[in-house]
DNA sequence: GCACTTCTACCGACTGAACGGTCTAATTTC
DNA sequence: GAAATTAGACCGTTCAGTCGGTAGAAGTGC
């Protein structure tokens, strides 16, 4: 990646013209894959020339590791402040709600990045590259289950395999960035609560 | 793909031939997805030299297609025999089960083949040729719909979303590609219980 | 049961296109 | 006019796929 202006006004202009540059490219990397999309497509996406474009992404690679930590950076912090902050409910399912809707908040708000994020999950295990990424996926899915272990603790869950509702709920919502669509039926919170109360309820009567 | 052996006795042993050489094609592309995956790496995980592999594979895109055909094909067959066949299950938590199973089963025998087609979902849904695959896919998920909107029509089921509830439940098991493990603490049929006890009772207690 | 022809499985050098990335220079913005 | 931004020709590499070839098994006629 070029080095950034010195300047805080040109600088603050760099950011944001590269964020808008690296979006393109979690959208294009989303649609066909970070291994099927080649420097010419995002190119395309991002309207940029060759040069261009280098300027801002520094390579095909870096632009992957920058999309994945703006995703899971902010979303660990948030959800962490969510459940665990001063403000945090009182309740586990009120922590369990407050965290997915903030979750699938970002898969509304970067639904590309998520996608791109599911779709590489094997080759960022893998790469050394990515640990920070691989580092907050892990205290992501801590914080999870510290919540549901939580929940059992004081009696208000009953969990039978607390690992295994984790990799559920996790399931469902990152597979969600697969079909989520802006404009459809539901909007993220609906989608959110509706995984929760399911999670909390069952759809079995009585 | 060169033309199979006429003689039947020379076209089995092709046959089983073909299906080790996809195999090792599968787990390839399962590691390192589909675009990810170079002919070399193809001849590295099947022991072959390169026309050797053309030789059973004819392309690399045809060996996708073959994958996920084999994948696909046989689990809606199984799938749809345990839930409307003459031996389904009478309630609909029941044929949920049978059906879960075989799918979490599916995941289990053909880990890097389900892996694989949640990696290309998207470039399944755009090009034309896997346009089989994306029937069956559709095929299932209506499958699974029906049996959720049974439960509700008999009353066995309380669902307010029943679209948003198979959506869950196909993120849960599809997503369980990415970590299942064969020697691991829980073995399909476990994980498919977990999934399904978890929906039909929730995790809240009274 | 032997000679001969055909078929099958596999090999690896080779090809042209597409790839990611660099560099110099021109243009725009402050 | 200095710094930042964009352009696009260019480079070496890697890519998917082809092709002519060979060893040996299978099939066939006598």
């Amino acid at each position: 990646m070029a080095d950034p202006p010195k300047s805080p006004t040109l600088r603050r202009k760099y950011d944001s013209r590269q964020r808008e540059v690296l979006d393109a490219c979690a959208r294009a990397f989303a649609e066909r894959g970070y291994h099927g999309t080649s420097i010419d497509d995002l190119i395309e996406a991002t309207g940029l020339a060759r040069g261009g474009l280098y300027h801002y992404i520094g390579s095909k690679s870096e632009a992957l590791t920058r999309i994945l930590d703006d995703l899971m950076g902010p979303l660990l912090e948030a959800a962490t402040a969510a459940v665990e902050g001063p403000d945090a409910p009182a309740s586990a399912a009120g922590r369990l709600r407050a965290m997915t809707r903030i979750w699938m908040h970002q898969v509304e708000t970067h639904r590309a990045h998520v996608a791109v994020f599911e779709q590489e999950r094997r080759t960022l295990e893998r790469d050394p590259a990515w640990s920070a990424v691989r580092d907050d996926r892990r205290a992501f899915e801590a914080l999870l289950l510290r919540v549901l272990r939580d929940g059992v603790r004081t009696g208000e869950f009953t969990i039978p395999d607390p690992d295994l509702t984790a990799l559920a709920l996790l399931g469902m919502v990152n597979h969600s960035a697969l079909w989520f669509a802006p404009d459809g039926r539901l909007d993220a919170e609906q989608v959110a609560d509706g995984f929760v109360d399911l999670l909390l309820r069952g759809v079995r009567n009585s």
